[in-house]
DNA sequence: ATTTTTTTGTACCATTTCGCATTTAATTCC
DNA sequence: GGAATTAAATGCGAAATGGTACAAAAAAAT
């Protein structure tokens, strides 16, 4: 593989998105939204479901552009999941850190991950890692380590919370932040294959609620 | 379609799994291994990953054989996650039906979880319904029926036995069998997942120990 | 023994799939 | 303007895929 990013050494002195001035023909699509692209179809269909013409025609890049771009369809894909943890990690971490009551972190946590669920013209497009990538954890290792990475990212987030919390006394003494968090990643597991199914919102906010009532008053 | 089980009427009487004496050239297979086979094969691949050759050489019967004796691919695998809930259930209803003690049938229908997810000898095989079928579950209404079905079953089993449990006085006045429920089956989604991602059995036995301790005492 | 019925086994077909080799187009550098 | 560089576009090819047609085989019925 050659080395392909290798930025101008001029260009390094301002973090501005100017143009490079790239030697060859431009590329007609832009990367990352073609990312995206790629990532929705994988999200939807899985890896095996989802084939290169598929992703050729959803992104506007031939196949050799895809190639070329990304690698092979298995690369590609890795660097769909990789995009998808990177967007769900921007759209919590600000969540995750805030300095509010357990329950209003809770609450927003949640709110933002059935909108990421839900989201999609064809139908609720679940998570990622639930619905396509632990599939294809058990036979590909490297697959295997990014899933294993986002479910204990997530069972700490969570742990540091319920840990805050118990800490500034909005839990009891006896409250185990560990298992509170476990239970919490449970809720966001739950609610994204039932995302799947298509069980309304609504449906869902329940099941949230709910949780969430047993979480914050756990002894 | 051709009506095929027209039983005897002689062989009627008892229930005796006695060769029926069928007509033309006996099946060289056995329709239950086999169906058992091909569930083994979606669950571990999924439905697009799997094909029709893997699946005729895990049943030793032939392309031709297979279709006349299930339908198409996709027949074959709404049969193989019927069979899988029928078992799944099977493993599950009398420890539901116990009258036993809320933490003992929750601990015990844990295991039994647990074995179903860890068994396998090329990996841990998950759950069938959060694995492939939610998968399919957006595009296939179907499918979607049978996972929704499977769902609220699951959380209906999980709730009475919280709802026995606090008339019992297991639990607080003020628990909320439907959440717990939730909670409940959340887990059993939480496991299903970890496993697929190979997270040893001894971590999934202490998540679920937490989550029991959680539900228990729940106020 | 012959016919009938049911299943197996072989072979085939049209399509799709992934990947790549080659040519053509657009742009910068000299 | 011409060489060099980068990417797009076309299209090939080998393999795999879902499905089926058709003949051979094995049993019961006559």
């Amino acid at each position: 593989m050659v080395q392909k990013n290798k930025k101008p050494p001029t260009a390094a002195k301002l973090g501005a998105p100017v143009a490079p001035k790239r030697r060859g023909r431009p590329r007609a699509y832009e990367p990352d939204v073609a990312l995206g692209k790629a990532l929705d179809l994988f999200r939807r269909d899985g890896f095996a479901a989802t084939s290169l013409d598929d992703l050729s025609a959803a992104t506007g890049m031939n196949r050799p552009s895809l190639y070329g771009a990304f690698g092979d369809k298995r690369e590609l894909y890795i660097k769909s999941y990789q995009r998808y943890r990177d967007d769900a990690r921007a759209a919590m971490v600000d969540i995750f850190r805030a300095d509010a009551p357990l329950r209003e972190r809770l609450e927003r946590i949640y709110r933002i991950a059935l909108d990421i669920y839900l989201s999609g013209e064809s139908g609720p497009r679940g998570c990622f890692t639930v619905m396509t990538a632990a599939s294809e954890a058990v036979s590909d290792p490297d697959i295997r380590t990014m899933v294993l990475a986002g479910l204990t990212e997530l069972d700490k987030a969570f742990g540091i919370c319920f840990r805050d919390a118990r800490e500034r006394g909005e839990l009891p003494e006896g409250a185990d932040p560990a298992a509170l968090a476990h239970l919490a990643s449970a809720t966001i597991h739950t609610i994204a294959i039932r995302a799947r199914a298509r069980v309304p919102r609504n449906e869902l906010e329940a099941i949230v609620k709910g949780a969430i009532d047993v979480m914050c008053k756990a002894k």
